[in-house]
DNA sequence: ACGAACGCCGGGAAAATTTCACGACGTTGC
DNA sequence: GCAACGTCGTGAAATTTTCCCGGCGTTCGT
């Protein structure tokens, strides 16, 4: 293989999946797959150490998530390519990733065709949607549908989805590495922006939004 | 390859996950994926046709999802053997899909190695269990799986009820013509006899247990 | 280059809620 | 009849939520 390669690294906290991801990339000549993180953390580890040209990555993982995965690489290097590549079929997530600085937004549902195609346009500094997303946000732009995504900032919303998945202010605080208080403040504040005045109303709009699968509720 | 080969069916949503399953599973001499569905109905009708030995099916697809599919094929072929191979770390599920007939439950999580012995397992004629929802399945078990029904008195259930229903604590406290203060008190009592924390815990255990329905959650 | 605007972080204090301890009342059941 | 329990409520303490504030860094328009 040349030296012109491009480099990748995959992030997904599920091993078999990555090996799907692995097999398609590496029919394609001129793209090699050099790291697999399985969580956020572990990702920003390998991006600093390897520096890929490209990162494909999954949006829900545990601990720190895809979104804020994608804030710190960005933050550390402008330049960072990194592809999202998830199950989330959902408009709201894709202006999150692409807002946090994502370049790409494909789902898994897309054939690998689809992919590959998307790997392509971002390492040629292109932005790629699945067509599915386009579609979805097509619909919510002419439904006018001012959803969660559009009035939150990228870490309100990265606040309120590990609101919905954790337990305690205390836990997120430590995850985000930063004081209970500040989560506390956030809290507040995206109850403000989203017109809910209770937990309970919500949850029950993040379910609305799709931003809450039911199935995504975690253990008994 | 031999005629001895175990033929094998797989059922994803995600083709690129297909190609992961493919890819593990065609390492291993003895094994052969001989068709790929992408949802229940197409997986009916493709073991129909190619009668495999074994099923590797996801649950979350569009249309009728894998527990329904693997209803309907046990209902045709009662010696049917089907694997689950989920993202979904939960014992509940577990209980459903074994109950509905599958024959193992492994998490995506789980390293090749767990897919592949669950593979030889059920088509040995054993019951495969990943090990994190061994440990599930033990905890709920342990913890006696107190439904919200059967530890709440009447007028707690109600009060849940109408908590995960209407707004204020005012609004429930006037429907019930009783003190705001007891609602509250009330809402406090019915956390504490479900062990949970807040307020989006409690609406996640609703969910789960079937209280609230996505549908009753109002407009878009 | 500069200021304005905004996102992000958190302290302090007031306001509201949650929790706890306690008692009253009626019903059920042994 | 009396013990156990469900229901309702009060008051006070503990905790959380909310509001207001300032500091810091980045982006953006002029």
């Amino acid at each position: 293989m040349s030296t012109a390669d491009a480099t990748i690294l995959l992030v997904d906290d599920h091993s078999v999946v990555r090996e799907g991801y692995r097999s398609v990339l590496e029919k394609q000549p001129g793209l090699r797959v050099v790291a697999e993180a399985s969580d956020g953390a572990e990702a920003y580890r390998l991006y600093k150490s390897e520096a890929p040209d490209l990162v494909i990555m999954d949006l829900s993982m545990p601990g720190i998530g895809g979104i804020e995965a994608v804030r710190r690489i960005r933050q550390r290097d402008k330049g960072a390519k990194i592809l999202i590549f998830t199950m989330h079929q959902n408009a709201g997530f894709a202006v999150q990733a692409i807002r946090a600085g994502a370049r790409g937004y494909v789902t898994k549902t897309s054939p690998p065709e689809t992919l590959v195609r998307a790997v392509m346009d971002v390492l040629a500094g292109r932005i790629a949607i699945s067509p599915d997303i386009d579609h979805e946000l097509a619909l919510s732009r002419l439904a006018g549908e001012s959803s969660a995504a559009d009035v939150l900032t990228p870490r309100e919303f990265e606040v309120l989805r590990l609101l919905l998945a954790e337990r305690t202010t205390e836990e997120i605080a430590e995850t985000l590495h930063v004081s209970p208080k500040t989560v506390a403040n956030l809290h507040s504040l995206i109850k403000d922006k989203l017109g809910v005045g209770s937990d309970i109303e919500l949850v029950r709009l993040a379910l609305r939004q799709g931003l809450l699968t039911q199935v995504d509720l975690g253990e008994a």
